[in-house]
Order: C-alpha cells, then structure tokens, then sequence
DNA sequence: TAATTCGTTCAGAATGAATTGAACGACGTC
DNA sequence: GACGTCGTTCAATTCATTCTGAACGAATTA
C-alpha cells in the first residue's frame, strides 16, 4: 500500500524545513522551497500563505531571501494581480556556491589570524594554520561538488 | 608594528566562537576550541572558566559536546584535583567526518521521499531526487576533503 | 470615489537555544 | 569530622531569531 501523494508532499515539505532549519535558513523558507521543487511549477503568493499556513508577512521575507539565493524566481503573470513563485533554473549549484563561500570566509578570517601570530611561535601557527587549511579544504570540495553535479 | 601577542589571542578565540555558532555549535563551545586550538597544551578547568568568562556549568557542557565528538580530549594529572582538556589528535577529521555525517542523513531523510513518489509523476520524482543527489554529492565531497586533509 | 486585494514593513509576541547559578555528591585536606 | 574544591545537573533566566498581524501605499475594480 502506497501512501497518499498529498501525504508523501506534505511530510517532504517538512523535511525541507528542517533541513533548512539546520543550515541556518528560517524554517518557513525551507518550507516554501520545498514546496515549489515539489510542486515544480509557479505557485501565487496567496497559495504559499495558506498551503503552508504561515502569514503573508512571513511569505514576503521567505520569498525574498530565496530570491536573493537564486533559488527561486518571481513570476507575474498578465491578467493575474498575485505575485507566482517557481524553483530556479539551477538552484542546486546555487546553494552550493553559497555553501562555498561560507567556507572561504570562514577560512579568510582564520588565515588573518595566522598572519598576526609571531614566527617566534610556530606552533601556535602551525595548528592556526591547520584549522584555516580545514575551511580552505572544505571550500574546494564544495566547489567541486557543484561542479560535479 | 605587529599586534600583542594576547590581542590576536583573544581575537582569534572570538572568531572560533563566532564560526563555531555560524555551524550550530554553542558560543563557547568554539571559545573553549579555539583556545585549546591556540595553546596547543592542556588548560585547567578551572582556566578556561576564567579565562574565558563564563560559568562552570558552561565550560562543563561544552567540553562534553567538544569530548563527544573527540575535537578535545580530557586528562587527569596525578596529585591534581581538577581536570585538564586539550586538543584531540585530529581534531580537523573528526570535524569533517561530522559533518559529512550530516549531510548523509539529510540525503538519507529526502531519498525516503523519493521513494514514496508514485511513478506516475516522474518530473516530481526527478526533481526530488535531483535534491537528494545535492546532498549525496556534498556528502562525497566532504569525506574526500577529510582524506585529503 | 469607495472598496478590495496586492506585497511590504516593522513593532511586538512567540519560540527555542544558550547560559547562568545554586544545589548536589564525590573527593581530598586540614 | 568540618571545610573547601571539584565537575555535573537542572530550573530559571537571558538572549537571539522567527513569526505574526496590523498599518500602509500601490494598483485594480465596481
């Protein structure tokens, strides 16, 4: 026995959410994506705002951050006075690009402090210089994850 | 002119503290990392709650997350009441092999989705899977970054 | 022009996580 | 045995973030 598409959907979106959650991306906008790669096709603000039970507001400020992500695009559509939401052309490689420089950050900031430690203390240094090696590392992974999908 | 010494100390030990919270790790938990990370020998409990200007409770909760996933390791010194902590043998690995973990599980979490998809919407199915693929791909990423550290 | 409906903004409420600090048992010292 | 210090625990507090919902201007319709 099969379970119920609208179940299967509705339990995706959720994980989406959580997910989102744990990279530090507001729940409700882990939601709306999860609910446009889903779906696939464009989807009115309205219908984000009462599927997902979640206020305008709160679409408006999730909307906008996936927007600036690249991960979604607005729609209008002539004639229709709502505002529609779709999945981007290549969001995938779009979350990994900001993965990525996460990690490059990461890694610039601890490489500054490496540049301030005294050369008479290159141990310090050393495992200073360790630890920004592991960011540097992880930003060309994930570069090449992006690349390889 | 080069900066004191205990300036780019505490500067750095912030910055790990900052990152640390950036990856859902508590505060001080990365405070108390990038200070063992920084000194390198082992620092008395009862140091790291001075040093770094936080409760006992704190420091004690801390240094167990950072013990549970082996970034620290704890020692006892003979005629010594209090306990000394210290940086792990491979510190960075451990980190990786974390977080590599993660992102299995996230696959992990979506291709049940995709399991439960019928097959008579593979356009859904596709771009479910698509997604889980991001994650599988990260996953693989991740573990490479941690051999070739 | 009045009444809807749209998306945005922002002050405040709700939520959830981190931190404190007091209580505690264990251990050592006097 | 009394006292002091150790690390742990947990209830209470603090703090940061997210979400709501009302107010608003713009656009549309009647």
């Amino acid at each position: 026995m099969t379970k119920q598409m609208g179940i299967v959907r509705s339990e995706f979106i959720e994980k989406t959410g959580l997910i989102a959650q744990n990279q530090g991306i507001p729940r409700v906008a882990g939601r709306v994506l999860g609910m446009l790669l889903f779906d696939g096709d464009a989807v009115a603000f309205g219908d984000l705002a009462r599927e997902l039970q979640v206020s305008r507001g709160s679409i408006s400020t999730s909307t906008r951050l996936l927007e600036d992500r690249a991960l979604i695009k607005r729609l209008t559509k002539p004639g229709e006075r709502q505002d529609f939401f779709q999945l981007a052309e290549n969001p995938f490689p779009n979350m990994l690009a900001r993965v990525q420089q996460e990690m490059a950050r990461a890694q610039a900031d601890i490489q500054a402090s490496v540049a301030e430690i005294c050369d008479s203390r290159p141990d310090v240094k050393a495992r200073v210089q360790d630890y920004a090696n592991l960011y540097a590392s992880l930003s060309a992974s994930v570069q090449k994850a992006k690349e390889t999908l």
